[in-house]
DNA sequence: TTTATATTTAACCTATTAGTTAATTAACCG
DNA sequence: CGGTTAATTAACTAATAGGTTAAATATAAA
């Protein structure tokens, strides 16, 4: 698998029953067994168990020990680094789009694509 | 694979390359063998047609037709949606992380933890 | 000590990912 | 036309993901 921290982490998340996972935890701790509890008719408990482990590894999610429970708690930390790395691209779904569209079209009609062609 | 369009955006992010390949993007459009350029060295001009792809399957990129070439460029929509959904635990990497954490440790003191167990 | 509950581990299966090389398609250029 | 460049497709491979069932482990409770 691709180790760096920023991978794991968008990896992760790129499984809908582990962000389901994260949305339950978001509303506070939860043992193992209450958040298999939703998916019990898709999926069997040693799935839930793997879903956490890829979690864990990604650093979203850190296990305590209570009694035979495993209480899990989310951690935002990796989140964040997600969130910090998605910044760069935020004039891409805002205003500044628009004259950036045009810059590259001027380009573009200048010297006959010299930003698309090289060699 | 997940074909929701979180999942898809999500996993496609979850590989070095393809990211990199979205930071070139978001510097202009580029195509497939500048795009190629600098991961000559590691791996075959397939491999990145196949990254491209994933790309474009998840909405991230649109490619275009000049001549030969096959210009691409960045499509910010999905990024928007992601970060979106980071939004909601935007408290969980800042300040109210600490009133919550409270929150929950008076919780578990109070009547043999509560929230944790359950049956 | 036995039994019940919570969770994990082991062993296995299948589909998908991420890469490869070789061949193919497409368009330009002399 | 024949050659060159750009990109894709085909066919293949090895590793990983995501699931399964059955067995093992840990703790509590009767």
């Amino acid at each position: 698998m691709n180790q760096d921290q920023l991978s794991l982490t968008f990896a992760a998340l790129g499984d809908p029953t582990r962000r389901a996972i994260l949305v339950r935890l978001s509303k506070g701790e939860a043992s193992v067994s209450e958040l298999a509890k939703p998916f019990m008719s898709e999926m069997s408990a040693p799935a839930i168990t793997k879903h956490l482990k890829v979690l864990e590894k990604a650093g979203l999610i850190t296990k305590g020990r209570e009694a035979q429970w495993r209480p899990c708690k989310l951690n935002g930390e990796p989140l964040k680094e997600m969130s910090d790395w998605l910044e760069h691209y935020r004039q891409y779904w805002e205003e500044s789009f628009d004259r950036l569209d045009e810059y590259l079209k001027t380009m573009t009609k200048k010297k006959g694509k010299k930003n698309v062609r090289k060699k």
